[in-house]
DNA sequence: TCAAAAGTGTTACAACTACACCCATGA
DNA sequence: TCATGGGTGTAGTTGTAACACTTTTGA
C-alpha cells in the first residue's frame, strides 16, 4: 500500500483564476503581464502551498493580487496535459471569479502589471490560458442563464438598466427591457430602494439590492432540485 | 522565473471515478474494496502518469478496471484538502462516468473486488470519497435535467418505459408517463425501431435508439448557447 | 421645450400540467 | 378472458415573445 505511494511521481500544482469584471458597458477579464515575453499576458495564478486547500489557495492568491475578500469564486476545471507548461510538469486548477470593478480598480496596478481586457480583444495568452478563458466564458454564460450570479459583478446597489446591460454583455445581445425587468422582478430576489441613480440619465433609475437571505437560500437549493415531470429541458 | 518553480513543493496527483450504472430498476455506483480495512470501500482510482493527461488517465484507469472504452466521462471536481489522504498529500481529480451495467457486469469482479451499490445504501467510504459521490449525484441530477445524457446509462436499444424508469431513479420520483414520453419524443432525438421488447410485458414496448449525429451536435452546441430574452431561468 | 433614458401593459402563441381510457399480448 | 404493462389525447393554466407609448427631468 505504502509502496504504491512511493512509486508515484509528484507534480507541481498551480492555481489560475479567470477574473471577470463588469465596467458598466463591457465584460472584462483581468490579466497580468509575465516578465519574460513582451506581448504575452497570463491569468492570475500561484502555487498550492502545503498548508492550504485548493479553494483556500485560490482565495489567498486573489487576495494577494487584488486585496479583495468575499469574492464569488468557483472551481472551473483542472488542466493537466503533460506538456502544458514547458518548464516543468504542472497540473493547474482553474477557478473563475466575479468581481465588481469599482471595488478595487486602483489597487491592482500598483504592485502588479495588471490590466482589464475586453473579452473580444484578448492578447496572446501564456500556455493553455486561452483555453481556460474560453471555458470560463462558456461556463459564465451557461451558469448565468440559470443562476442569479449576475449580481456578483455589480455594486451592492444597482439599477435594472445596469443589470440588463450586464446580461447584454454576457450574451452579446440586446434583451427586451420590458420582458427583462418583468422576469427579473418576478423572482422577488430584488429589493427596490427609495434612492434613485443620479447623473446617468435625466430621469434617474431606481436602485435595487439583492435580498441576500433569499439569494443564499436559492443558491444552496439549486444543486438539490428535483424537476417535476416536465422540467426536463431537452 | 525558474527559481520560482524550484521553490515549490510537488504533490501526488490521483484520479477517482464515480461510476454510475443503471440496472433497469435502480441507480448504482461501482465501488472497490481496498485491502486494508474490512468495511471500507473506495472509488475506482489510480495515479496520474508522467506521459498522460487527466482525461487520458481517467480513461485508462476505467479501462483497466472494467475493460470499457468510449464511456461517458466528465471531469467533476478536484479535491485537495491538505489532510484528505492521511498517507501523503494527494490532489485528486474526480471524474464521473455513466455506463451501461449490462456491458460489463461480469468482467469487473474477476480481477478486482468490485460491487454495485445502490445510491441509497452506500457503505462507509475511504477518505473524502463520500463527498465525491454526493457531488456526483447532485451533478448527475442537475445535468440530466438539461442534457440528454440519460442514454449513456442504457443499452444501445431501449424502450421509453426503460428511459422513464431511469429518470424516476435519478430523481427518486415518479414521472407521468404521458408527459414524459411526449417530452422525450418532441426532441426528435430518438429513432423508433420496428422491433419490440419481449418478455417484460405482454404487449411489448418499441425499442428506440439515439440519433447519434443529432445527439453529438446538440452536446456540442449546448455550451455555446445564447438564451433569448426570456430563457433566463431565475 | 426637447432629448435621452426609465418605466410600464397587452395580446398571440407555445409549453406545461393534470388527468383516464383503450390496446396488445401471453398465460 | 383477463391481467399486465404500453400507448395515446385534451383542456385548463401558465409562461414566453413581440411590440409602442408615456413619464421624468436636466440642459
Amino acid at each position: 500500500m505504502i509502496e504504491q505511494y512511493q512509486a508515484q511521481k509528484p507534480y507541481l500544482v498551480a492555481l489560475d483564476s479567470i477574473i471577470f469584471g463588469f465596467d458598466g458597458e463591457q465584460l472584462n477579464v483581468l490579466l497580468v503581464k509575465r516578465g519574460i515575453e513582451e506581448d504575452t499576458w497570463s491569468l492570475m495564478g500561484g502555487w498550492l502551498r502545503p498548508d492550504e486547500g485548493l479553494a483556500g489557495a485560490a482565495e489567498r492568491i486573489l487576495f494577494e493580487l487584488t486585496g479583495l475578500t468575499n469574492v464569488y469564486l468557483e472551481q472551473l476545471h483542472t488542466f493537466g496535459e503533460p506538456d502544458r507548461d514547458p518548464v516543468t510538469r504542472t497540473v493547474s486548477v482553474a477557478y473563475f471569479a466575479l468581481v465588481n470593478v469599482a471595488d478595487f480598480d486602483s489597487k491592482i496596478s500598483e504592485t502588479y502589471q495588471a490590466r482589464w481586457f475586453s473579452l473580444y480583444d484578448l492578447p496572446p495568452l501564456l500556455f493553455d490560458h486561452g483555453e481556460m478563458v474560453d471555458l470560463a466564458i462558456r461556463q459564465l454564460r451557461y451558469k448565468a442563464a440559470q443562476h442569479p450570479i449576475g449580481f456578483e459583478l455589480l455594486p451592492e446597489k444597482f439599477t435594472i438598466p445596469q443589470l440588463k446591460k450586464l446580461y447584454d454583455a454576457i450574451y452579446d445581445t440586446d434583451f427586451d427591457k420590458r420582458n427583462f425587468s418583468r422576469k427579473i422582478l418576478s423572482t422577488n430576489l430584488l429589493i427596490k430602494l427609495e434612492e434613485k441613480q443620479k447623473g446617468v440619465s435625466r430621469r434617474g433609475a431606481y436602485f435595487y439590492q439583492v435580498d441576500l437571505p433569499k439569494y443564499q437560500q436559492l443558491t444552496k437549493s439549486f444543486l438539490n432540485f428535483v424537476p417535476h415531470s416536465e422540467t426536463i429541458f431537452w
